[in-house]
Order: C-alpha cells, then sequence, then structure tokens
DNA sequence: GGACATGACGTTACTTTATAACATCGTGCC
DNA sequence: GGCACGATGTTATAAAGTAACGTCATGTCC
C-alpha cells in the first residue's frame, strides 16, 4: 500500500461497508465492534490483539479485557470484514469484504503492510494440486513475506 | 498420509537424510538436535514445541526448559530439516530436505495429518501475482485446511 | 599441551498470545 | 413487566515464545 494515500477515507470506507453488510445479514455491528474495527484498520498493517486492546485503553479510556477484543475480532472475522494474518498472530481489515474470497496477502518485511490480493491463478493451483491427491479444500492460507515496491526502490 | 504406512520407515530415513545433508554443510546434528528432530517426525502431524518439551521430559526423563526445544527447532528449520505451520503454531518433518522449497501443506482437519506438497504450478501463481504487483517473494506460506482422502471416506 | 574462540546447552525469569468459567447487562419479543 | 438470548464484564489461567546470563564442549592456534 502506497504510503501516500487518504488513508481516513479507507477506514471511512470500511466502516461504511461493514454497517451495510452487517445490517443486511442480521448481525449485530455493536459499538465495541465498530470501534475495533476501526482500530484494526488504523493502518495496513496487520495488528495484533493486545495492540488494539492498548488502543482502546490509551484513547478510549476503557481498559478492557482481552476476551473483549478476542470476542470482537471472533465477530469480524466470522462477518469476513477482517482477516487474520496466521504467521504474525495479527489481524487486517479485509480489502473487500462481501466478496467470497479466501484471503491470499503479499506481507512486506520492510514497511509491514500486508496487501491483500485475490488471484484467481493462486486459488486454482491450489484447487488443482489438492484435487489431485482427493483432498478437499476448506480454508486456504497463503502468506507471501517479501518486499513491497516502495520498500524495494527505498531500502533502509 | 495413509495410516497404515511403516512409519518407522519415515523417522529412520528422514534421520538418515538429515545427518547425511548436516555432515555435508558441516552443521552440527546434536544428540539433542537429532532427538528433537526424531520427535518431529513421532508422525506427520505437526508438533507443538510444548508438546516435544513434554516427550522429552517423559520419553528421556530430562526436565529440559522452553528454549532448549525452540533452539533446536531453530537449528532444524535454517537446515530445511523441519517446516514451521504457521496456522498451528507447531512442527513437522521436511518430505524432501535438500530439495529447494517453500513449503506447501495440505493439513487435514479430521486427523491432523500435514501433507507437504510441492507443486510448481502454486509456486508459479504465487511469483506470478507478486511480480505484477512489484512484490518481491522472499518467503511464501501455503497452507490450506480442508479433509484428507481417507477421512472424506471414513468421517467421524 | 594450554590459551583461546566459538557455538551449544542450562537456568531463571519474563513477555506475548489466547482461552475457560461464570456473572451481568441490554435489547427485543411476547 | 417478564423472559430469552446474545453481548459484554471479570477473574483467573493456559499456551507459546523470548531475554539475559552463565557454563560447558569442541576445535584451533601457538
Ligand atoms: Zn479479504
Ligand atoms: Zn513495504
Ligand atoms: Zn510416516
Ligand atoms: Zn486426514
Amino acid at each position: 500500500m502506497s504510503a501516500l494515500h487518504d488513508h481516513t477515507h479507507c477506514i471511512a470506507d470500511a466502516l461504511t461497508r461493514a454497517e451495510a453488510l452487517c445490517a443486511e445479514r442480521g448481525a449485530r455491528l455493536t459499538a465495541l465492534r465498530r470501534r475495533v474495527l476501526e482500530l484494526v484498520w488504523s493502518s495496513h498493517r496487520p495488528r495484533g490483539a493486545y495492540a488494539i486492546l492498548e488502543d482502546l485503553s490509551q484513547q478510549d479510556g476503557k481498559a478492557a479485557a482481552p476476551l473483549t477484543v478476542y470476542r470482537a475480532l471472533e465477530f469480524l472475522v466470522e462477518q469476513g470484514l477482517v482477516h487474520r494474518i496466521e504467521s504474525l498472530n495479527a489481524y487486517v481489515g479485509c480489502a473487500d469484504p462481501g466478496a467470497v474470497h479466501s484471503g491470499q496477502f503479499l506481507v512486506c518485511e520492510g514497511c509491514g503492510d500486508a496487501a491483500e490480493i485475490d488471484d484467481p491463478r493462486v486459488g486454482t493451483a491450489i484447487d488443482a494440486a489438492a484435487a489431485e491427491r482427493g483432498f478437499r479444500v476448506q480454508r486456504p492460507t497463503v502468506e507471501v513475506r517479501g518486499l513491497c515496491k516502495s520498500c524495494q526502490e527505498n531500502p533502509r
């Protein structure tokens, strides 16, 4: 994700879409869940549950318990509004909730951004490889570590 | 992995290859590291660091500290003898150490086995998707959850 | 052989991540 | 209002991973 973009817009957009999706589904996007979603979206870097917990304490003055955050995250993941990055134990906002997809990520070791992609070739290749072995795919996880374009151009 | 195979052979084979590879590279496969590798290979199910630690205590009578196991695992991963399954916080023996590969896994929710594959289509697709976005791949992670053939045939 | 460097291992304490069990609150429905 | 159900609060605990420092083993140089 370019460092130069209107991230306020990313956040507002994510919240709007979340409200719409939850309304449509009859899922309850409570104040807490909405706030956690907002905090997850505070950047394009995956954010750990305890980091979000700290945000809640410091920015909102509410000393929440870990479970509070984990439960909100669980809801958001179920609704496809947030993805968990397994290799980081962290969470990142979904770029396209509503669309059916499994989540494929390009995680930059430089800036920490996790760019979500949904490349049909990757999905197809996984499906084919699994099918040949008689394996029924339920949930593919693809997390690619490397260096994003801008971090290659501006190394530290 | 079929439940009906000579797993003793898997273990012996893995240990033999490990010794050969380490000798060739001048890496020190010490008694402890060899033992941890053996314990990782105790099945085709990824095994957590603390499970291995328990094995060490119970089977060998040595009350080791977590770091002991983590250090051995770190070595084994570096040497490509073991892979870490990020989505499980667990480790599994590599099916083909020596060969250059990144590790792609079909992880069965039924029996827990993690079958390692190295499907060129998956690797190629990831490379292509990354290249199009100017992303330089360093370490791809592919972990597919689902049901293996035998667990589909014999559901619980 | 002895001094030395290097890497492996031991020990203790601690941090980070995640969940269990149970109580309470809030909202909507009848 | 009374009830049901899901969301949240509270406390305690489990699981996974690391830091700091000391000691021991192995090999090298002289
Ligand atoms: Zn997504
Ligand atoms: Zn970057
Ligand atoms: Zn086997
Ligand atoms: Zn299976």
